[in-house]
DNA sequence: TGTACATCAGTGAACGCGCGTTCACTGATGTAC
DNA sequence: TGTACATCAGTGAACGCGCGTTCACTGATGTAC
């Protein structure tokens, strides 16, 4: 193995060490100290690498962005009549926060928190979710789509967040109910349109 | 002043300081001596009012309660039409955000973060807050009122928490935007009770 | 009303700890000849 | 291929700092007689 690869090995360590760190207490009580303990490294090898914990944390936002957008590149795909469509894509959104618990408790521990240029990147990563949800609605001829589309990711991120804290086989019923809810939305969105 | 008052005094002045810091930085990220410093007392008086950091959160959690549900119900007499109802409770709600940015940064910021009993004490808030306009909701006739109650709820925080970030001048768009979302909302959930 | 004692909110010094960041360094990997 | 030098990821010791928490204390307020 030659330097370079080590030296991405080692990154790639470390992001990953401070996911698992950051699920179980939030990212933002995390110190770069524990971190490159963790990730089995001096404390001081830590800037080889980022130059502070911020770096770090825009590197782990944008991960969640480009997981969550080309989740709903592959989601679309199965967009048919509008019940299938909420189904098939909660359930994809569901599969995808369970298999990425550590991203996504980082992505909505810290929309308050952490610094300002941090909390921007967060913004941004949801302001293009809804902006692609929003070219979805439009183009299956849903009526104010934008504001469904917030609606939507609203009540996907607020209700994914409880599902978080829940054991595996809750996770069902949560999907059931977020299903509903973005129906009802969709309903109220769809005939408005029909006017 | 005796001496009972002069204690309850002190203990006023470390809540609303630590409310004005947590504004500012986040609840997660204040020390107590910090806190006793802004509130010019010695880090060791703090003793005297929290057994720790948390037993003071959740007073501060427990006052952005009674004074939401407080609020819910003042708005409730404004209800009438559901056009109105929409618009009439998100300004009651978005002007109580506007008077206590603080109180709601800290619901808000910490939702992930801190403490596991401090989690769910906010988790508690939001869902009496979620029973409250289901029964609201039901008792104008609609259908599906826990889910639609759980996506508006889901909706004026998620929005509300935008208008942390936002000027004064700029909260009127977002009002308007939260007012338009909501109406969806019940418009979906209408529909199904009219069945 | 005056005195003697009890209470207790707040003080001030001290502790050990983990933090971010610095410095000079080491030694394996990489490169030029 | 072999040698001499450069690079640079990671080391280890050290720094000053703010933290939570302890301790013995002070002195104004409150109470009993």
């Amino acid at each position: 193995m030659n330097r370079q690869e080590q030296k991405a090995r080692t990154r790639r360590t470390l992001i990953d060490v401070t996911l698992q760190l950051s699920a179980a207490r939030g990212f933002s009580s995390l110190s770069i100290r524990e971190i490159a303990k963790e990730a089995k490294i001096t404390p001081n090898a830590f800037y080889r690498h980022f130059r502070d914990l911020d770096e770090l944390a825009l590197v782990l936002v944008d991960e969640v962005g480009v997981g969550l957008r080309q989740l709903m590149r592959e989601t679309r795909r199965r967009y048919e009549m509008q019940k299938e469509a909420a189904r098939a894509s909660v359930e994809a959104f569901m599969s995808y926060v369970t298999e990425n618990v550590n991203l996504f408790r980082l992505l909505l521990g810290e929309r308050q928190g952490s610094s300002t240029e941090f909390r921007r990147a967060l913004h941004n990563e949801i302001d293009r979710f809804v902006g692609e949800l929003t070219e979805d609605l439009e183009r299956q001829g849903f009526g104010e789509a934008a504001l469904a589309a917030e609606a939507m990711v609203a009540a996907v991120f607020t209700i994914g967040a409880e599902a978080l804290d829940l054991p595996k086989h809750r996770r069902q019923e949560l999907t059931d109910r977020l299903t509903k809810v973005l129906q009802i939305i969709l309903r109220g969105a769809k005939k408005s349109s029909s006017h």
